[in-house]
DNA sequence: CAGTGGTCTAGACCACGGG
DNA sequence: CCGTGGTCTAGACCACTGC
């Protein structure tokens, strides 16, 4: 995969904060040094600090210069668009998920409202319960156009079915709608998961759309009330 | 104020994608006419193409263009740092602030350690209930340096504090850290909430930084279970 | 005062999509 | 093939900080 230089800046400069040759709360070299260092104009070498910005790893401050973050302050951001899988690895964690429905149908009303389908087009249905530490945790229930996704085996959905979509089918998610609320557990939540007592459970619903705009993917993914958890990073952008 | 090139553009465009002379799912002119029309060059066009995509009114489709979105397919992002104020507002609900204490002391360990403060720095306390529509669903308990924010009254606490910060102290917040976990109810939620029978309270932690890093403002916002609401758009970076 | 990051310009080449 | 957005350059001026 070709990479762009400012890409290609900022992976060294991430490198260069993650193993302490710019130290924490000590200052990047200047805009116009690194341009100079790297071979390259300024605008391309802001682009990759812009990066490092939005990551949370530097800040810029005006007429001062970029200071290096403690990234060990908060554990990294697990913002914006994450998998199962990302968190799982990120957290260390022994995990398990096990596939209890996968099929290709006609969709239910609603889903097909939400999917904005036309009459007649099949929807693959997918039920997850995912398993961290030997307790069921999370059940995920995801609903992709089949126009999309022609094929969708077990194998896969043990995975990353996010890896397949995008390395795989080649499909290039540009953005998702996330939402989060707290609803009533259903008989499916007390079917597949470890709820003890819990009345409640916190459900994601997930928007994927396409390059395009076109909606590609639903999906709901429902928590065990105590063991949720959400983090943010929301930088204050000009405007 | 002084706006910059690239943000009047941005208001200019935007201001055109809310009346209607951009219509959704149209496009948007290429950026070498915008160029052209705004006597201006391509990559200050880019500035403000960015701000609209990063605000959800536009995708843009390498080698084909900007196609206009749907606004009301999804209600306006309510992500990144919003204040109560701006939530109700938006909301168009009657609501209520309610002050119950305000009052500057030495801080408990915990909140001194959450603000990094020496030993002996004073700190503010507040504790706010939310009232939307005649009940009570919000509990704020915010805790600021005093050292940033030497005065505070009720009637600041009653409107929001967050303008006070910004447009009369001047103190330009640049990033802030979110957190959102389920916990049980305690005694001040039971007795300043109206919690119905529910046993939890969705807790959104809130870490607030200056632009020169440092933490000024911890606040918890613990809301009623069946009343929470987090809406996240997530738009895939390049990196 | 010199140095910083923020903005802006007028070019350029590229990869990609669609006709 | 042409037009698109994505990247990149080598300058420039500005407002602001800190000395």
């Amino acid at each position: 995969m070709k990479q762009t230089k400012y890409q290609q800046i900022y992976n060294d400069l991430s490198e260069n904060i993650r193993n302490g040759t710019y130290k924490p709360n000590s200052k990047l070299p200047s805009e116009h040094e690194l341009a100079e260092t790297y071979g390259t104009s300024r605008e391309t070498i802001r682009k990759a600090l812009n990066l490092l910005s939005q990551n949370g790893m530097i800040q810029k401050i005006k007429a001062r210069g970029s200071v290096v973050l403690d990234l060990n302050r908060y554990e990294f951001p697990v913002s914006g668009l994450v998998s199962f899988k990302e968190i799982s690895e990120k957290m260390n964690r022994s995990s398990r998920t096990i596939v209890h429905h996968l099929e290709k149908k006609l969709p239910e009303e609603w889903i097909r409202e939400q999917l904005e389908l036309e009459a007649g087009a099949e929807v693959w249905h997918v039920l997850r319960a995912r398993e961290i530490e030997g307790e069921k945790i999370i059940l995920d229930r995801d609903f992709f156009s089949a126009k999309w996704v022609p094929e969708l085996t077990r194998t896969i959905c043990e995975n990353s079915i996010y890896d397949y979509l995008e390395n795989d089918l080649g499909l290039s998610v540009s953005y998702a709608k996330k939402e989060i609320v707290v609803e009533e557990a259903d008989e499916e939540d007390r079917r597949y998961l470890d709820l003890h007592d819990y009345k409640h459970v916190v459900v994601v619903r997930n928007y994927v759309y396409l390059n395009d705009t076109t909606l590609i993917e639903y999906t709901e993914s429902r928590h065990r009330l105590d063991k949720f958890r959400f983090v943010d990073f929301a930088r204050r952008e000009k405007q």
